[in-house]
DNA sequence: GTGCCTCGAGTTCC
DNA sequence: CTCGAGGCAC
């Protein structure tokens, strides 16, 4: 019966499939807790729990009191596996104007350092609304396909590429390793189709053919998917092992000459003005192409150039999406709520009657800040024509990017009798402490701490996140749960470590008992806390939360000092310093405030080093202070964070304890192989073949220290085209000046 | 001081 | 995905 597609399940067949996948998977939890009954893969007991929940999905009324869905903590992860991509899938950058078309040229020609006379082709192709898919052959063989994921890491989603039609399985004359990228999407005429054929069937109908499309890719029964009319366009590639062309338009027609479908209104254009001229005529024929698109890609057409460009830290520099128009949606704001961050910061959100609009139904919008609602922007302009935003009025919605609903304008003259300006809340909603919201500041935050109920949550549901502590079965459900939670609460991180010895006080029978637990869902929750008990120092430091110290700045702060008690003793030492600097900070805006009133010239300088040379720092807290800032990527605001935590009583005690739970493992011992290990390295001028962030993750890698700045310390500067002070001040130092050749050379020891 | 470029934080919907 | 702001180069 296994075999039978849940689609086609009768009622009666359903009923004892869910008998029996009840069976399987209470057999195979006792299996997994040690006893003697046959074991199964894990993927297997994902793929039946999936089968299980699906079953149960088009049955609600056949599901069993047992059900395997209610037991907490066995969650299946996903019922596909993960493929590392080759080649990262890069998303793109955008351009709305024409002129964003015409500086987009610019500065192509300004990076390639081209004279007026030197022209640039592109090509210009219809960017079409559907998912990405990167398709990998070997020796002309399909070997596999995955989605974009999150640009290096995608889903396997083979099985169901192999149904779709315009995919070759085989290639003749293809290269050894050729990847293939393009887009899965669904045509009007099939998802319309499609949904009459769902609405017979009882099943639900889709709401627009980018879901259809992706939701049918997503099977995990590729039967399904094969019933599913997709397509394919191929036109871009990952890692190859000969070049496709010298051209983006040689190698789009290569790919075609494979067997691939590519897009018919791909053309090469000279410039932003052809660019703009075939954009127009993309957007003519929008509606009679019988697919959705939501822009036009340009790409550089030389493949050298591209070359040259090279990337930044997400997208290329050669390529743009000239995206059209966001389609519109007039509503009624029925309620602007408060929500209060893991910073404690407000954010107000805007509560609307459900409206469609670009093909989902939209009932949030975000609202930013205090400024956005009274119609400013961050820098006091007057955004949407000066209009405000208030509880009642007609308000025009659209998907900023696709995907995030805002308010474009405010229709004034319907707004309800009486309906006042709207009053930012001066107290927080969730705790009522005062919230405060600095000068200079965009957003209001709430000053209660771990006071505020809202805040502790929030800090709790980023610490066991994914990036951070990553606890199996121990989601931002489970703990709201704790949270509230009498008998076994979990209020600060270290609760979680504590909660089975606490639970033990009582012979683990707490959770257990509890409703929608059982003792081998408390059992499997245990020891995955126990797994992540041992830690890496950086990831930990990244759950802690603390202001300003995201995934980035955590992996350098662990890198620099590889053990938590030195992070802990700069961080401390340092604090007379920061209070100074921050007292020297503050001088100096209000000597530049005052100055400004006054309509003089502040002296800024001088008041700044007067606060300083106040607070007299002892010097071992300048020299923490200085280890802090040193690091490049770290600056005074980072560190400063860094010295508010350790200082502020509850947060430092409740750190401690948590500390004391765990086995922070140091970060990774860079190799001392290399030719580079425990060298200071510093980057300066445009890199071309590697992004700075590669270059520096490369450098650390081999061992050696990445510092932003030239010092007598340095050990190897290298310099990029248009390196300018840094490398005068090497070459005065008579430090080691290498350009991005020569560093490679070195570090691949050549 | 200005102008990139990245990172951090917050957000929605499936 | 977008915005704001931090960090750094010029």
């Amino acid at each position: 019966m296994d075999s039978i597609i849940v689609e086609e399940l009768t009622r009666d067949q359903a009923r004892a499939e869910l008998a029996r996948l009840s069976d399987v998977l209470a057999q195979a939890n006792d299996a997994y807790h040690g006893a003697d009954a046959p074991e199964i893969s894990d993927a297997e007991y994902d793929r039946l729990k999936l089968r299980n929940a699906a079953i149960e999905a088009r049955f609600p009324e056949l599901k069993r009191s047992d059900s395997p869905s209610d037991q907490v903590g066995a969650a299946p992860s996903s019922g596909f596996g993960k493929i590392t991509h080759a080649v990262s899938m890069l998303s793109l950058g955008n351009a709305f104007e024409d002129e964003d078309v015409a500086e987009f040229a610019q500065r192509i020609r300004k990076y390639l350092g081209l004279d007026a006379s030197e022209n640039v082709q592109f090509t210009a192709e219809p960017k079409i609304d559907g998912l990405s898919l990167s398709l990998r052959y070997e020796s002309g063989k399909l070997v596999h396909a995955a989605t974009r994921g999150d640009g290096s890491t995608g889903e396997n989603v083979t099985d169901n590429a192999c149904t779709i039609d315009s995919i070759p399985q085989e290639i003749s004359d293809a290269p050894d390793v050729l990847e293939v990228r393009g887009e899965v999407y669904m045509s009007h005429a099939d998802f319309e189709a499609l949904n009459v054929r769902q609405t017979e069937a009882g099943e639900k109908v889709f709401a627009n053919p980018r879901n259809a499309a992706a939701g049918s890719l997503r099977q995990l029964d590729s039967k399904i998917t094969k019933s599913r009319p997709l397509r394919f366009f191929a036109y871009a590639w990952g890692e190859l092992s000969t070049p496709l062309a010298q051209t983006q338009m040689g190698a789009i027609e290569k790919l075609a000459s494979f067997g691939f479908e590519i897009n018919p209104l791909t053309k090469v254009c000279d410039g932003p003005t052809s660019l703009v001229a075939h954009y127009r005529t993309i957007e003519a024929q929008r509606a009679t192409l019988g697919y959705d698109i939501d822009g036009v890609v340009y790409k550089v057409d030389r493949l050298d150039l591209q070359a040259r460009l090279g990337f930044r830290s997400t997208t290329p520099r050669w390529a743009i999406a000239h995206k059209f128009p966001a389609e519109l949606a007039w509503t009624r704001l029925e309620a602007i709520d408060i929500q209060v961050g893991r910073t404690g910061a407000l954010s107000p959100v805007a509560r609307l009657a459900p409206v469609t609009v670009g093909g989902v139904v939209v009932s949030n919008a975000t609202l930013h800040n205090e400024d956005y609602i009274a119609g400013r922007d961050s820098k006091g302009v007057e955004i949407r024509g000066g209009k405000d935003i208030r509880e009642g009025d007609w308000v025009q919605v659209y998907r900023a990017g696709d995907v995030i609903p805002k308010i474009a304008d405010v229709d004034v003259t319907k707004r309800p009798d009486g309906a006042a300006e709207y009053a930012f809340p001066a107290t927080c909603p969730e705790c009522g402490s005062d919230a405060v919201r600095e000068e200079g500041d965009a957003v209001r935050y709430c000053t209660g701490g771990i006071i505020c109920p809202a805040q502790a949550k929030e800090k709790l549901k980023h610490f066991v996140a994914r990036k951070g502590f990553d606890i199996e079965g121990l989601g931002a459900k489970q703990v709201e749960m704790f949270y509230e939670d009498s008998e076994l609460p979990i209020r600060e991180p270290a609760d979680i470590f504590t909660l089975a010895r606490r639970d033990a006080d009582n012979g683990l029978t707490k959770l257990k008992n509890r409703h929608g637990w059982g003792a081998q869902s408390a059992s499997k929750l245990f020891e995955a806390i126990e797994e992540k008990r041992k830690i890496a120092f950086g990831r930990m430091l990244f759950a802690l939360g603390i202001r300003h110290v995201g995934e980035a700045a955590a992996k350098d702060l662990a890198l620099h000092f590889g053990e938590w008690h030195f992070l802990k003793e700069a961080a401390e030492g340092a604090r007379a310093a920061a209070l100074a600097w921050r007292a020297a900070d503050e001088a100096e805006e209000a000597e530049r405030i005052a100055a400004a009133r006054e309509g003089r010239r502040g002296r800024i300088k001088e008041t700044r080093d007067g606060a300083m040379a106040r607070c007299a720092v002892p010097m071992g807290s300048k020299v923490a202070w200085e280890d802090l800032v040193g690091i490049d990527g770290i600056g005074a605001s980072v560190a400063m964070s860094l010295t508010d935590a350790f200082a502020n009583t509850h947060e430092r005690a409740a750190i401690d304890r948590l500390v004391n739970e765990l086995e922070i493992a140091p970060p990774e011992a860079p190799s001392q192989e290399s030719p580079v290990a425990g060298k200071t390295v510093v980057f300066t001028g445009s890199l071309e073949k590697m992004t700075r962030a590669e270059a520096k993750a490369r450098a650390e890698s081999l061992g050696a220290k990445v510092a932003g700045s030239v010092s007598r310390k340095t050990d190897i500067l290298v310099a990029g085209p248009g390196a300018g002070s840094k490398a005068a001040k090497a070459a005065e130092l008579g430090i080691k000046i290498l350009d991005e050749d020569g560093w490679l050379a070195l570090i691949e020891g050549l």
